[in-house]
DNA sequence: TTAAATTAGTTGAATTTCGTACTTCTAGGT
DNA sequence: ACCTAGAAGTACGAAATTCAACTAATTTAA
């Protein structure tokens, strides 16, 4: 027997569906209209960003940003043919091959960035005081660490 | 000047974005390998459920599920084929059209929601404590509510 | 009361995106 | 040398989404 949700329960989790809808909906437009970026482009040029040599392995890249290898493949493709990208050998392991920011890169995160964290600010984390961003992270931590076995892969 | 995130409320962002995603992901594979449903079929078909007469108009349901009139015209077009859906024509209005849960649309809810609330117990609700839980909902209720102007035809 | 403007909704490409299955190349073990 | 497994790219196709143009009904206002 199904243990449904109680009318509490269903607010709260429509509630996170909605907040969630919402927030997406307003920084993809934002970056979308100005900067011409995708949150998934994005998300990769931040990635990137951050590493050494502002590279990283295509699988290691498609873990951290919750995507399958195809897709990554795919979404790796386009960015190079937008400039923002380039794929480099893997001399350790041949098989492998590395996406790299270019400078092209670079500039587009450092021009979208300000608009990414300012939507960020202005539609999560400063509607809600320290400890309610504090509390709603805390939970989304311990969900993200319960679900972590999901593969995004097929099957 | 752009106010940055600090390490910890970037460590919370990203852990928003990621129970998110898992879940979400987790919660279409159900829907889509048991019943042959997308989230989108199914939220459609919630929100039909829940309306007198099992009806909305279309510009309605379009601006509940946050999609542009096109893309819901094609969405709703495929219910209809696949049988879940009917329209009706809108007396009142004649340029108007109503999107109507049909029994087949109905019985698909019904089997598939058993399903879904599994899934959202198992992978969110379950996870966390009653207060947790409560702390996250209150805190995207109030992101949801500073978000809630936002529309797709904007401008 | 009629013409213009607005609104609701649909439609048919064109495009974008993504998954499946297959291929290639390499690593690592036996 | 051989066999298995892993990393990645790609071809093909299915599906969803956008875009622009379109019909038709309604509202506004001259």
């Amino acid at each position: 027997m199904t243990k449904w949700l109680s009318p509490d329960e269903q607010r709260l989790w429509r509630a996170f569906i909605s907040a969630w809808t919402l927030l997406n909906h307003q920084l993809n437009a934002d970056l979308q209209i100005q900067h011409g970026l995708t949150i998934a482009d994005y998300e990769i040029l931040v990635r990137l960003s951050e590493t050494e040599g502002r590279r990283m392995r295509m699988s290691e890249l498609a873990e951290a940003t919750l995507a399958s290898r195809s897709r990554l493949s795919h979404q790796v493709g386009r960015m190079e043919t937008a400039g923002l990208l380039a794929r480099e050998e893997c001399t350790e392991d041949r098989r492998g091959s590395f996406a790299v920011l270019t400078d092209a890169g670079w500039q587009a995160l450092v021009a979208a960035a300000p608009t990414h964290v300012t939507g960020v600010r202005a539609n999560l984390v400063d509607v809600l005081t320290k400890s309610e961003f504090k509390a709603l992270g805390d939970a989304c931590q311990k969900v993200t660490a319960a679900n972590e076995q999901i593969s995004l892969y097929g099957a």
